[in-house]
DNA sequence: TATTGTTATACTCTATAACTATA
DNA sequence: TATAGTTATAGAGTATAACAATA
């Protein structure tokens, strides 16, 4: 059952995002990794679901297909992934992050991961306990997916 | 100080975030509401800062003055919200939300804090202590911004 | 016949440059 | 001279439609 605090929990976080750091931030690191934000976008999404079909890129994004050839070739032009055939249905194409794809994607990664300054406002034991609440939630949120 | 549980907290703040609910449901309200991203934004913006001058949105969005125009055309043409006269500097213009854009806007925060089943998870005191903790952290970031 | 991905094309979103009015 | 906002225009980003290859 989901009580009045946390409704007010999910709406502080909305807000820590979307009033926040969130679009500011995005737009430093797609300057740092000098890729379009779609790019980054790309790119942080192959670096979870290697070798994903571009058919489930377009289905998870809601998108049109035809935007996934555009992404794709923007990622291969810059030598950060490639298209490989998929060992069965022939039909189908997997793209697999090249080296330097994952080099660029580790420095995107670090530059997102780095928390804000305001975590510092919360003591050892607080911010320990704040992981714990939200590795709750990610776990759940996993589950419902799956 | 910024542990590395707090480091934890942040990624997965962010990958509940970004690999989960938001892109989507940001979709999702901007569809129930009729209106594009940008305009919904906008809304938002302006539901926070009523009697905005234009060239304020400009500097928060990190955008050019002339996408403003655009924007706000958009949100007068559909009635939502009127530029109005600034009262000493004749050079600038504010805008407000009409009657209709209020409601518009109450809709849409309605959708947009609506929190994930996921938050279900948690018992009642857990969603009391992370409203706690994440109101610790929102405090921080204001104090920081300004 | 249905599905995957591509091409060609068009529409939407956002920026640049030149301009008007005001400070 | 510098700043707020607008207009006209150009550039990204994203979708639609028609198509080739494969299932």
């Amino acid at each position: 059952m989901i009580t009045k605090a946390g409704q007010e929990a999910w709406r502080t976080m909305f807000d820590l995002f979307l009033a926040g750091d969130l679009p500011e931030r995005v737009g430093r690191v797609s300057k740092a990794v000098d890729l379009a934000p779609g790019l980054l976008k790309a790119l942080v999404y192959l670096s979870l679901h290697d070798d994903a079909r571009m058919r489930d890129l377009a289905d998870q994004w809601s998108c049109d297909a035809s935007y996934i050839t555009t992404v794709i070739d923007g990622l291969e032009e810059r030598g950060l992934a490639k298209r490989e055939p998929h060992p069965i249905d022939r039909r189908v194409k997997t793209v697999v992050l090249t080296a330097k794809g994952i080099t660029v994607k580790e420095r995107a990664f670090e530059l997102l991961y780095e928390p804000p300054k305001a975590f510092a406002a919360l003591n050892s034991a607080e911010q320990r306990e704040l992981r714990h609440l939200l590795l709750k939630l990610a776990d759940a949120q996993l589950a419902a997916a799956s």
